[in-house]
DNA sequence: TTCTTTGCAAAAACTTTGCAGCCGA
DNA sequence: TCGGCTGCAAAGTTTTTGCAAAGAA
């Protein structure tokens, strides 16, 4: 894994190389994703982000998620229960999305995994970006279940 | 493909195995979503619906998506513009979703296609549905783009 | 300096829900 | 018959937008 100092490093860099302005409202929600696990939705990462930063906005969150997926520095993951949940690793990878719990994992791939989205949509157009999500019960919910 | 007859006589078999009661509407929300080579929205589907069926409202089309879906009856394709996308297949394949025009396609996967939903998933827990979307630019808007 | 971004608040958009009457099994 | 379904209307949630002040390049 990447030291979050260089993950930041690269980030503001990316932002000049696309005309994305660095603040530090962006900056903040970057970083506080890139620390979540979770794959939150833009609510939670502003609870998130409000600790360290409390006069931020709800909208500025939107807004910069919004921003950020538009140049491709940050992926949404999907919708659960109706709010978009973001990532802000942009490498190709899949989700497990748990209908029961409402979590959702990363799934990095395996060195055998010969998925290839440019082939696979080859004549369609040009791919920008690829959102994998499987959809079930996740381990922790079946073992509960059966407890 | 199939014939509609056929496709029609299938879903309510299944909707009958699953407990789901065969009703006009949910009749016909089914076979305009099957018509459709669009993915349409619930409120696109509900403009369709009420050109054969006028007295349907629009939240029977909301309540009828989201219970096919549970039961897997129907699928989701993904959010665009932030409208839940539909489609009657819910067989494994691909979605191209474009960013500029906003439709979505079908991909149907190649016979060396060996991408695996629960072998990618293996460990992570039971997989229900699987859902793949390639985002970009669709050749008509590369066409349009360039002429 | 100039154009973009932010915070505040209000609005918009999509989707869900309560209720009474109707209908499929 | 009985429990679930539909239409109507209203509400709920998430997300977007207008505006003036503040900030990045």
């Amino acid at each position: 894994m990447m030291d979050e100092k260089k993950r930041m490093d690269e980030f503001m860099t990316q932002c000049r190389e696309r005309h994305v302005r660095v603040t530090p409202q962006r900056v903040e929600i970057f970083r506080q994703l890139s620390r979540c696990a979770e794959h939150p939705a833009a609510e939670t990462l502003y609870e998130r982000v409000r600790e360290t930063m409390p006069a931020i906005s709800l909208d500025t969150v939107y807004r910069t998620l919004s921003l950020l997926e538009a140049k491709h520095l940050v992926c949404t993951v999907g919708t659960v229960d109706g709010r978009t949940r973001y990532d802000a690793t942009t490498a190709l990878h899949y989700h497990f999305i748990c209908d029961r719990c409402r979590s959702v994992s990363d799934i990095f791939r395996g060195e055998d995994d010969t998925f290839d989205p440019s082939i696979v949509a080859a004549g369609m157009g040009d791919v920008d970006a690829v959102n994998i999500q499987l959809r079930g019960t996740c381990r922790n919910c079946l073992d509960r279940a059966s407890a």
